[in-house]
RNA sequence: UGGGGCGUCGCCAAGUGGCAAGGCAUCAGCCUUUGGAGCUGACAGACGUAGGUUCGAAUCCUACCGCCCCAGCCA
C-alpha cells in the first residue's frame, strides 16, 4: 500500500505525534485504531477515518488495530461485521492479526468496575432513566446528587454482582462514576458506567446482562490494546475528560501486557455536499425504498462506490488529500470526482459505446466491406497498444452528436457539416431521414471521404470535432446505468425533511446501448472510459446472464455541456 | 444564558512574529482524430471584526461577532 505514505503538509496529529514520539511518550510507540460500531454500513467518512488512522501508523512505524465497539448488542449485529470487515479489506487498511472487540474485555472491564467501586469511585444507583435526566441539571444549572450516591462498598459490591448475575431487570439499576455533579460538563456529572440489558450479544451471547457504556468501556480497549493515539471525532471532545478519568481512577495497567496509557485526539469528520453521512439518514433512504440498498451506487457508502465503480486507490488518494484538521467542513463532490478521474484517465482502456443509438448510414460505403480500423487503447498510455475496430456501411451514432438546426458552438454533426469518425474516415451528411408521423430524426445520410482513413494521406484534414460510433452489424447490445448527485442540493439537512431533496433523476437506466465488440473480449478488466462520455464499471453482479450491464462512475468533464447550462441559467 | 471546539480565496487546506503553500472549482489561451487528457496564465492587496503590543502580526494580547457540539441507561 506504498501511496498511502505521503509527503503532504503534515496534519495537526502528526505534529503532535512528531513531539510524542521525540519526547518517547509510551516508549515512543505509535498505535492507532478504527474503532466502528457494528451497527451498519460504512460510508466515506468512516473510510476518512480508518485510512487516517492507518496511515498514521504506516507513517511512523506503528501498528494499526481493528476493534469492534460491540458495547451495545440492541444495536449491533454478525451481520455488521462482515460487511465492515469486506469493505475495509477492500479499502487496504491492514490490521494484520490485530482484529479486536471491545467484547473482548468485558471481563476486565467488569473486574476494573469492582475496583472502581472498592476505591468509592463508583456507585450503584436506583433511579430509573427519567430520574436520572432530572437529576442531572441542565446546561447553566449544576446537577443534584443521587440518593444513592453515598452507598457502603460492600453494598455496591454487592449490588453490582447481582446486577451481573441478573437479578435485577433491565433498567432497574445502574453502575455510575462518582465525579462531580456540578460540574460545567455534563459527561461528568455522575456518568452511567454499566447498564442492565437482558439482550442477546453477537459474540458473548447471553454471558452478560450488563455492559459498559462507550465512555467507560473505549478508554479501557484502547489501553489494554496498547494504543497510543485514539483518533476520535470532535463530539468526543467533551468527553475526554472521562476519558481520562477513567484511565486515572482505574487499575488498567495492572492488566499483564498493557505496558501505556492512551491519549484521545479529536478531529473534524468528512462532510461532502449532495449527499448525507448519517447513518440514521442512510438507513432511511434504504428503509424507504429511495435508493435499492445500502450498496446503490448513489450511496456515500463503501458498498455503494465499491459498486459504482469506484477504486480503493481513488478513495486512499481523496482522504489524504482533503486532509485533516478541526474546522467543520464540507468536501465538494468534485473533488472525490478529481480523484477517480484523475486514476482511471491513467488507467483505464478507451472503448466506443453509444448510449443512444441514431442510426448513421454512409451512402457511397460498399455494403459488402467490413474494414478494421486501428484505435489506440488508452492515448495516456502507450503501452496499451491498440486495437482494432469494424467498420461498415451502417453504423450507430450518439442522438446528442447531430442536431439538425445547431447553435454556434455545436460542432459536431449537421445537415451538410463534415465530421470524423474516430479512427475512421471524415464524413459529411447529406440528408435526414425522418418519421413520416413524428417527425422524429429516424437516420442519418452521409458520404464518406476514402482518401481520410486515419493515418492515411489526406487524413491531416481538419475538422472541428470527432465522434465516436459502432458498427450496427457488429454491436452488442447493452445496458448502461447513469447515476447523478442522490441530492439535488447542496446542503439536503437544510430541509426540514431531506427526503423532500432526494434527486427524482438521479438514476437514469439506459437499455438500448450498444458497445463495440472488442469490450465483450475484455474480461479481464472492469473499468473502461467509453470514449467522450465517462468511466463506467462492468457490474457483474447485475448482469445474470444476459446483456452487459455498466454503471457509469463518472462522467468526463465536459465544457461543452457546462456552457450550455450556465446558458440556460442565464 | 454553562462547558467544549472552530473561524485563512467559492470548497478543502498549509502557515505557529518577517513580507499569504498546494489541491479542487472557476476563467482565458495553446494543443488535441476523446469539446477528455496535457500545457500556460489568471484567481485572498489580505487571514471573522475592532482595538493593542512590535521595526514588523494570519501568527502575541484584549474585546466583540459568527458557526458547530453537549442535558442517551447510543456510539
Amino acid at each position: 500500500m506504498s501511496d498511502i505514505r505521503t509527503e503532504a503538509s503534515k496534519n495537526f496529529i502528526q505534529a503532535i505525534i512528531d513531539q510524542d514520539v521525540s519526547q518517547e511518550w509510551n516508549q515512543g510507540r505509535v498505535h492507532t485504531r478504527f474503532p466502528p460500531e457494528p451497527n451498519g454500513f460504512l460510508h466515506i467518512g468512516h473510510a476518512k477515518a480508518a485510512l487516517l488512522n492507518y496511515s498514521l501508523a504506516v507513517n511512523n512505524e506503528g501498528l494499526f488495530n481493528l476493534r469492534f465497539d460491540d458495547t451495545n448488542p440492541l444495536k449491533e449485529e454478525e451481520a455488521f461485521v462482515e460487511s465492515i470487515l469486506s469493505d475495509l479489506r477492500w479499502l487496504g487498511a491492514d490490521w494484520e492479526n490485530r482484529l479486536f472487540f471491545a467484547s473482548d474485555y468485558f471481563e476486565h472491564m467488569y473486574d476494573l468496575a469492582c475496583g472502581l467501586i472498592a476505591k468509592g469511585r463508583a456507585y450503584v444507583c436506583d433511579l430509573d432513566q427519567e430520574q436520572i435526566r432530572a437529576y442531572r441539571g441542565t446546561l447553566t444549572e449544576p446537577g443534584q446528587e443521587s440518593p444513592y450516591r453515598n452507598r457502603s462498598v460492600q453494598e455496591n459490591l454487592d449490588l453490582f454482582s447481582r446486577m451481573r448475575n441478573g437479578e435485577f431487570s433491565d433498567g432497574q439499576r445502574t453502575l455510575r462514576a462518582k465525579i462531580d455533579m456540578s460540574s460545567p460538563n455534563l459527561n461528568m456529572r455522575d456518568p452511567v458506567l454499566y447498564r442492565i440489558l437482558h439482550a442477546h450479544h453477537h459474540r458473548t451471547k447471553d454471558k452478560w446482562c450488563i455492559y459498559p457504556m462507550y465512555d467507560y468501556a473505549h478508554p479501557l480497549g484502547d489501553a489494554l490494546e496498547n494504543i497510543t493515539h485514539s483518533v476520535c471525532s470532535l463530539e468526543y471532545a467533551d468527553h475526554r475528560p472521562l476519558y481520562d478519568w477513567v484511565l486515572d481512577h482505574t487499575d488498567y495497567d495492572a492488566v499483564p501486557g498493557v505496558v501505556g496509557r492512551p491519549k484521545q485526539i479529536e478531529f473534524a469528520r468528512l462532510n461532502m455536499n449532495y449527499t448525507v453521512m448519517s447513518k440514521r439518514k442512510l438507513r432511511r433512504l434504504v428503509a424507504e425504498g429511495h435508493v435499492e440498498g445500502w450498496d446503490d451506487p448513489r450511496m456515500p457508502t463503501l458498498a455503494g462506490l465499491r459498486k459504482r465503480g469506484y477504486t480503493p486507490r481513488a478513495i486512499r488518494r481523496f482522504s489524504e488529500e482533503i486532509g485533516v484538521a478541526k474546522r467543520d467542513s464540507v468536501v465538494d463532490l468534485a473533488f472525490l470526482e478529481h480523484c477517480i478521474r484523475q486514476e482511471l484517465n491513467r488507467t483505464a482502456p478507451r472503448f466506443m459505446a453509444v448510449l443512444r443509438p441514431l442510426k448513421l448510414v454512409i451512402t457511397n460505403y460498399d455494403a459488402d466491406v467490413t474494414e478494421w480500423v486501428e484505435v489506440e487503447n488508452n492515448p495516456e498510455d502507450p503501452q496499451a497498444g491498440t486495437r482494432n475496430v469494424p467498420f461498415a456501411r451502417e453504423l450507430y451514432i450518439e442522438e446528442a452528436d447531430f442536431m439538425e438546426d445547431p447553435p454556434k458552438k455545436f460542432f459536431r454533426l449537421a445537415p451538410g457539416r463534415e465530421v470524423r469518425l474516430k479512427g475512421a474516415y471524415i464524413i459529411k451528411c447529406e440528408e435526414v431521414i425522418k418519421d413520416e408521423v413524428t417527425g422524429d430524426i429516424r437516420e442519418l445520410r452521409c458520404s464518406y471521404d476514402p482518401d481520410t482513413r486515419s493515418g492515411e494521406k489526406q487524413s491531416s484534414r481538419k475538422v472541428k470535432a470527432t465522434i465516436h460510433w459502432v458498427s450496427t452489424e457488429h454491436a452488442t447490445k447493452a445496458t448502461v446505468r447513469l447515476y447523478d448527485h442522490l441530492f439535488q442540493s447542496e446542503n439536503p439537512e437544510r430541509y426540514e425533511d431531506f427526503i423532500e431533496d432526494v434527486n427524482p433523476r438521479s438514476l437514469e437506466t439506459l437499455t438500448a446501448c450498444v458497445v463495440e465488440p472488442a469490450l465483450t473480449e475484455a474480461t479481464d478488466q472492469d473499468r473502461f472510459q467509453f470514449l467522450r462520455q465517462g468511466y463506467f464499471f462492468r457490474d457483474r453482479q447485475d448482469e445474470g446472464s444476459g446483456l452487459m450491464v455498466f454503471n457509469r462512475i463518472v462522467g468526463l468533464r465536459d465544457t461543452w455541456a457546462k456552457t450550455q447550462q450556465s446558458k440556460e441559467k442565464r
